[in-house]
RNA sequence: UGGGGUAUGGUGUAAUUGGCAACACUGCAGAUUCUGGUCCUGCCUUUCCUGGUUCGAGUCCGGGUACCCCAACCA
């Protein structure tokens, strides 16, 4: 018998432009048919979201279309960088699931740099300028009003040379001198009228050490960074349009310094970077940028970079999220050159859609109320085996001890039940899941509260799951805690931080009204009620058994995990998303 | 009154590049179900405006409108 060949999925999902772009190029033998991109972080903060979809955009079209993807540290600014994030960012990048080609940092290019800018100075390209900040920002111009030249611009190239030099030996102030690109003042673009390319810190660099006190700028960093590195595809957000006529420019003097230019100005080989913009990343009711997170750590807001109501990598993984749903989300939303805002809830479908294949299935009570089964015997216990996933059987099983008195949720009760409800009530059958089927006969309320302490029932006991009793049609099923065989727990409940849906610009307009920054143009778009922690919730003896950040769905309620801060004395559990609403 | 971008249902993205506007999410209705979940079926809602070219325009051209980015010694 010839067996039936089966041929992966053809790739029906259409590419997104970039990767049409890169296709295209590789067809074409660009840049001698290489690929290879780079992921620039700049370590000063957690990675977020946002980052995630880079992340995804930059690795992943290197893996499809057989290139290599660096992650280069871009650490041109000691002032607020720091090697506690260099690890997070790596950790954050792995966890996702992808491998760097190579780990580099801008300032392995920071002696490369130096010597360009020299030759540059030398070339007529360059000047040192001597003014202050705020001469320089007036002389820039508007974006409607050519700027004016600098007195310094057409000062001897050997004099800016020898203050160049003098800008990196420690005894220039900070401020004093910077270090220009001649380029042109009037130029409609305003990252070409004269950018700076060196400025003075006089600060030590986390890797570097003391041997540099001068620091190039971004934009005299990057092109230049992704050529010296043989980058063929450098992918950025969309806010870098306008600087990529100056990041062409800079590789194309690069490329003289480096003798790869022809006379008449041409590329001698087509060798050279290119830089390709898509859409970040924005979710309503999220604030995204990093300064902004920062200050939510610093000030108390969140527990920490990692908290589960930060849209951090780690801020999402300890919420419960996989890899994959995150990747699926991205996946979800594509790569565009439209300034979208994206609804969050398409990040939850996401999550509900991997974890519903992923997550162990467990019994937890929230809100519990006494459920007695009159007829069932004092003291008798059954150990019964139920499935850890319906949707994945050779996850196997685990064990729940049954008894007289249960726990079940305070709502699965109604003494006076409406028209739609169908799962617990006086008179009715009702299935306890993976057990027997009861029968409410009464229950028991407080004379003044009318709240109910204990409700009643007896179960038949040829209904036991998987005998030929249970095969009866109930509607309604409900699950449930034997009280004495169940561990108290600790769960966490998470809603969105913000109350508007679109906070930056909220937080804009605050500042901008009202005169304040930062956690004062926050705090009024805070959610008070972004974390409620219930205390009084009853989970499996099972749970005690799993490590932190499984994957779980308490049945019928959510997918939930293990916080990392639970301990088998005292379990904790993060709320990642609810399933979808059961009316 | 500068330069650079962008507009497709409630949200995001497609459309073999000029040929029946589709997919996912959301919402609604139903079926199945030992999870009011999943799976399954169905429904709702779309080309910013306005002229033009064309047998035919989301796509091309003209004119509008709206929104985003750019005037850090940040990246």
């Amino acid at each position: 018998m010839e067996e039936t060949i089966h041929t992966p999925q053809e790739e029906t999902k259409s590419l997104n432009f970039i990767e049409q772009r890169v296709k295209k190029d590789l067809e074409e033998g660009r840049n001698g048919g290489r690929l290879q991109t780079r992921f620039p972080p700049e370590p000063n903060g957690y990675l977020h979201i946002g980052h995630a979809k880079a992340i995804a955009m930059d690795f992943g079209v290197a893996e499809r279309f057989g290139g290599v993807c660096n992650l280069r540290m871009d650490d041109t600014n000691p002032q607020k960088e720091d090697t506690e994030y260099v690890e997070a960012i790596k950790r954050d990048i792995q966890w996702l699931g992808f491998q760097w080609g190579k780990l580099v940092y801008a300032s392995d290019y920071f002696q490369d740099l130096w010597d360009f800018a020299e030759w540059c100075i030398l070339q007529g390209r360059a000047y040192v300028d001597e003014q202050t900040s705020e001469e320089i920002a007036a002389q820039k111009g508007t974006p409607t009003q050519a700027g004016t030249d600098s007195p310094y611009r057409n000062r001897p190239a050997e004099e800016s040379l020898r203050l160049f030099r003098e800008m990196n030996s420690g005894n220039v102030e900070p401020g004093a001198m910077i270090l220009r690109a001649k380029i042109d003042m009037a130029s409609p673009n305003m990252h070409f009228r004269d950018p700076i390319m060196y400025r003075v810190l006089n600060m030590p660099h986390w890797r570097t050490g003391n041997k540099w006190n001068a620091y190039p700028m971004y934009d005299f960093t990057h092109g230049q960074s992704d050529y010296l590195e043989g980058v063929t595809h450098s992918i950025c957000t969309l806010e870098f349009v306008p600087h990529r006529d100056l990041y062409d420019l800079f590789v194309t003097w690069i490329k003289e310094w480096r003798g790869e230019t022809a006379a008449n100005g041409q590329d001698i080989e087509d060798n050279r970077p290119r830089q390709f913009e898509f859409n970040k990343l924005n979710l309503n009711y999220t604030l995204m940028s990093k300064r902004n997170l920062l200050i939510l750590t610093k000030e108390g807001v969140v527990n920490g970079w990692d908290d589960p109501r930060m849209p951090t990598i780690c801020g999402i993984r300890r919420r419960g999220y996989s890899p994959e749903s995150i990747l699926k989300f991205i996946d979800s939303i594509g790569y565009t050159t439209f300034d979208a805002l994206n609804d969050i809830k398409l990040m939850e479908a996401a999550a509900r859609n991997d974890l519903n294949e992923r997550a162990t299935r467990i019994s937890a009570v929230l809100d519990p109320v006494k459920l007695i089964i009159t007829n069932y015997p004092e003291g008798k216990t059954e150990e019964l085996e139920v499935q850890n996933n319906p949707e994945r059987p050779e996850d196997g099983t685990h064990t729940i001890t049954f008894s007289r008195e249960l726990w079940i949720e305070r709502d699965d009760f109604k003494a006076e039940p409406d028209k739609k409800f169908f799962r617990m009530y006086p008179g009715k059958e009702t299935r306890l899941k993976g057990a027997y089927i009861v029968d409410c006969t009464g229950f028991k309320a407080n004379p003044e509260t009318g709240e109910v302490e204990e409700i009643y029932c007896t179960y038949d006991p040829d209904s036991l799951a998987g005998t030929e009793g249970a095969n009866r049609k109930v509607k309604g099923t409900i699950h449930w805690l034997s009280c004495a065989h169940c561990l108290p727990a600790e769960v966490r409940n998470y809603e969105c931080l913000w109350t508007c849906e679109n906070p930056r610009d909220a937080i804009k307009q605050y500042e901008k009204e009202h005169g304040v920054r930062g956690i004062d143009a926050m705090r009024p778009f805070l959610n008070p009620d972004s974390l409620s922690i219930n205390t009084g919730a009853f989970i499996e003896e099972f749970a005690r058994t799993l490590p932190a950040l499984t994957y779980l769905q308490f049945q019928r309620t959510g997918y939930f995990n293990v916080d990392p801060d639970s301990t088998p004395e005292h379990l904790v559990f993060n709320s990642t998303v609810s399933l979808k609403d059961r009316k």
